[in-house]
DNA sequence: TTTATAATAAGAATGATTCTCATTATTACA
DNA sequence: TGTAATAATGAGAATCATTCTTATTATAAA
């Protein structure tokens, strides 16, 4: 029982409520995103997987988007990310070089993120905000970057 | 001793500093981003002061985030909003109303906030990563996206 | 002042993303 | 099992925020 296949069963339904297909270039787009372990550029993508058109890359990852199976992320770099949503890849956060833009996922502890989590729902109440979710990145150098400074 | 004559004169030596103007464009930028409680697009300040051309007020936010007056912000809306770097604004976060766009400034008390700084420590020390800065974001929806819905 | 350099404004160029449209695949149902 | 209706695809054109170019103007140093 992999966790390729449930998200499979997980994307084709949140694909079916809102009535599109899980295609081919569908599947195989949730399959490069599932086989890496960090958010990748259109680019990346269409790298690993050249048959699919670039415009149809771009137009099935926001249909995925839509439908809650992908996240697209922006940074100050200028080509956005794309990754699995929380529900498939479980919540967790960012940390992203400034010089490259490469982005690497991580976990805060449980206890820190409840800590977290109370204080964000009382100021998104007292600001008349209806909270979706939180996002925390962290800004700085990677390791290779470093080295080539 | 108004914030703003200190922001002016912080903003004056950290232009100097990399060998660039304090000029009545970027004054103007500044003092506008000072007025406001909340990060501006291109257009916005635009509207504010329409008698700075369009690539002015680009090719100078950009000089006064090299300086690290300002901070350039982009989240999945298409126009990035700048606002006064944290050195003059002193640490906070963002609300971001996902429908509108509109993004509002928060302060988490101090002991979540050092709660917080020490787990990112210890991550961005294990990732290999030099942690320049973090950035928290709630994302959601405000009270007059919610009323039109 | 004169001279060198920085800043400005207008518009052109760039480039990621989105749109268009003709073609192909898939589904529903007769 | 065909056929109509609809969804998806791929190629390239269009869009639009942002950056670049260039000629002109302002500023600072000597």
């Amino acid at each position: 029982m992999s966790k390729e296949v449930d998200a499979d069963q997980l994307v084709a339904s949140q694909l079916e409520a809102i009535g599109y297909r899980y295609t081919n270039n569908r599947r195989r787009l949730i399959s490069i995103l599932l086989l890496s372990s960090k958010p990748l550029t259109i680019n990346q993508i269409l790298k690993i997987e050249p048959s699919i058109a670039q415009s149809s890359a771009y137009r099935n990852l926001t249909t995925l988007e839509e439908a809650g199976s992908v996240v697209r992320i922006v940074t100050n770099d200028d080509h956005a990310r794309y990754e699995l949503a929380e529900e498939i890849l479980e919540h967790h956060h960012h940390i992203i070089c400034s010089p490259c833009g490469e982005i690497l996922d991580f976990h805060l502890s449980e206890s820190v993120e409840k800590t977290l989590e109370a204080s964000m729902k009382k100021v998104a109440s007292q600001l008349g905000f209806i909270l979706e979710t939180h996002r925390l990145d962290l800004i700085g150098t990677c390791n290779s970057c470093s080295n080539n400074a």
